[in-house]
DNA sequence: CCAAAAGTGTTTGCTCTACACCCATGG
DNA sequence: CCATGGGTGTAGAGCAAACACTTTTGG
């Protein structure tokens, strides 16, 4: 009978009746001003007219769920080859008042020079709105969805090397440890920090320019280690 | 631009070309002579008929995932009430050779003991296979899932408390000290162990029939900390 | 008395925390 | 010479690893 089941739902599908749509939903952050930032741009259509929501899109039959949020990124806001990772599937039945709609949400990081040299003339960068001062209402479940980024993003930086993806390649300590500071929502003590990262840069001989103190050293990310060669 | 796409997705929609189908499989895992278990069953339709697969489902328009999931637990396997959490979303574009299925996979836990007081013919437990004996094919990208699983709960193992959903309500500290072992991989030092998970335990006043050497204490999960009354 | 497994105290070593201090620049 | 922010060494707290040891049962 667990067999009739899945047979009638084989069937249930091929007669098309009504079923999910999924869509993908797109949490992009970047830092301005010392700030997490997310990219929400207005509705143009009901529902939520005028209302902020995520970049979004349908996925087509021919693409994976991958491709899908590269083409949202590329087409909703012209950027390409930036980080991203699945946050988690939402599909609670009234999440969207049209139909079912299924959204497997997805985070994505950019550095803010990458979004400067992707959309020269700075429209992009208007659409981004601090994480913290959220005080106006979102579009669907999508307060949700951002503060699943948010709490994700913020685990993760404990463990992995996000927090770079927020950098441009060239960057300073103090710079590091904002980000850091910012994703993890604590201060950090300057000295610990820095032997703490100390395995996952390369100094270059490089400095920024002074600016009334002492001018600080310019890193890059340590390469992902080679596997060992011998073995 | 973005709304042209918007618009010619939402009519691609409505004009109910093909698009993709959700399903939800399940990874349900057990311990068994103190392996960690997966349930399977053979394929009873083309393609890979035959062939060991998790359980899954479609997901129907008027319920959510998580009660499709239960209804994949109860259908499929007669279970209930078991802990179960989202895992990844799989949507690879060939990953079913009939047509686009899009996966919400989920784990799920569940205790020998509760495996048969559920199912007393003890039918279902024939339907457990040691992770680490897979040597055999899996339908579809199953293989690729239950890997996906493993990888969470032996990550998760590490910072919360499923591996008491493998035990029943009354353990003893060896078997518990056993399921952290047989999750995290890893031989553990017994006295270190003891002080860790000190403070999510409470004792009973039982111990467990003498076998030859030394009964050992019955141990309770601590029940969750309540929210500190005053403030 | 011995084997086997349960259960406990103590030492060691490491990591993270916190503080103290020095350095380079502009004014 | 001071203010500002960059950069570094070191002592102490806390946690975890490792070891040594005692206890209780059956044979």
């Amino acid at each position: 009978m667990a067999n009739g089941e899945r047979e009638f739902l084989l069937n249930y599908h091929k007669e098309d009746y009504d079923r999910p749509s999924v869509a993908v939903d797109l949490v992009l952050f970047t830092l301005q001003d010392g700030k997490l930032t997310v990219f929400l741009q207005p509705r143009e259509e009901h529902p939520y007219q005028g209302v902020l929501a995520l970049p979004g899109t349908f996925v087509d039959t021919r693409e994976s769920i991958d491709d899908a949020v590269r083409r949202c990124l590329l087409q909703k806001i012209r950027l390409d080859g930036i980080y991203f990772e699945q946050l988690y599937t939402f599909g609670a039945v009234d999440r969207d008042p049209r139909m079912r709609i299924i959204s497997v949400a997805y985070y994505a990081l950019v550095s803010a020079d990458k979004l400067l040299e992707m959309d020269p003339t700075g429209d992009v960068l208007t659409h981004f709105y601090p994480v913290c001062e959220m005080d106006f209402p979102l579009a669907f479940d999508h307060r949700t969805i951002v503060e699943c980024g948010v709490a994700r993003i913020a685990g993760k930086a404990e463990y992995t090397d996000i927090a770079f993806e927020l950098l441009p390649a060239d960057f300073t300590l103090p710079q590091l440890q904002a980000v850091y500071e910012i994703l993890l929502g604590k201060p950090l003590y300057k000295a610990n920090f820095r032997k703490k990262i100390a395995d996952k840069i390369v100094a270059t001989d490089r400095m920024t320019a002074p600016d009334g103190h002492r001018p600080s050293q310019i890193y890059n990310k340590k390469p992902a280690p080679e596997v060992s060669g011998d073995q």
